[in-house]
DNA sequence: TAGATATATAACCATATGGATATATTCCGG
DNA sequence: CCGGAATATATCCATATGGTTATATATCTA
């Protein structure tokens, strides 16, 4: 139960890797915006928007909802915050094989005081 | 002096992206390892290993030390962190538009109360 | 039901990516 | 300086990605 979310791990990072992406996910954190108000600030074709969004939604990072003809986009902070908790977990590795290191230095500085 | 380093932010999530260079990473949370033991775990050949560190080294989340013809690899921790503080600026905007959204909902539940 | 607006899909292209095998490079011991 | 071990680079291949234009769908409104 570890191998599985893989796949979505990837897809999550593959799709934080782009900044047009990552400028959609930003303008969304502020609140929900139809796909042509998302492609707005950029110069490339809706095609290609509507496609960055798709990638955002196979990697759980956003909805659509539905409002007459548009499809309003809103973000979808748990995947965000199991994304962050990937992080957080190699960081916290890191950290305790560091207070691991500590402890061995500190044993060696002061090597069988008491017997 | 944002714009700028949108590439970088590309290539260490690109970094992240994939299970291998994940997996890789965690190992190295636990400590530095050289091309051959960080290429054990994987059914695949050395020199997509080498290709695999080469990715990770180009996104500044790793670096490469020198032990005779050896060179063993380690995090750089400072790449793992400025990534995850993308994440949780991400994650603040968000937290900050409904916060004031709560703010404009209070206002609308106590509308104007005293003059 | 026809038109207009908003979005999605199809088909295509160029470049990037992850893998393989073969070969080059680097460093140490003798 | 030579051989072997560790790693890097070159080349090639298949698939993925990000963009394009053209076209299809869907939803409201007249």
């Amino acid at each position: 139960m570890d191998i599985n979310l893989a796949p979505q791990l990837d897809r999550r990072f593959a799709a934080l890797a782009d900044p047009v992406r990552r400028a959609i996910l930003t303008r969304l954190a502020q609140g929900e915006a139809t796909v042509g108000e998302l492609g707005k600030p950029f110069g490339i074709s809706q095609p290609a928007i509507s496609k960055h969004l798709k990638v955002l939604e196979m990697a759980g990072l956003i909805e659509a909802g539905q409002a007459g003809a548009a499809r309003p986009r809103r973000l979808k902070p748990e995947a965000l915050r199991e994304t962050e908790q990937w992080l957080a977990g190699l960081h916290a590795l890191w950290v305790d094989s560091f207070d691991r290191l500590d402890a061995v230095l500190a044993q060696l500085q002061q090597p069988d005081p008491q017997g």
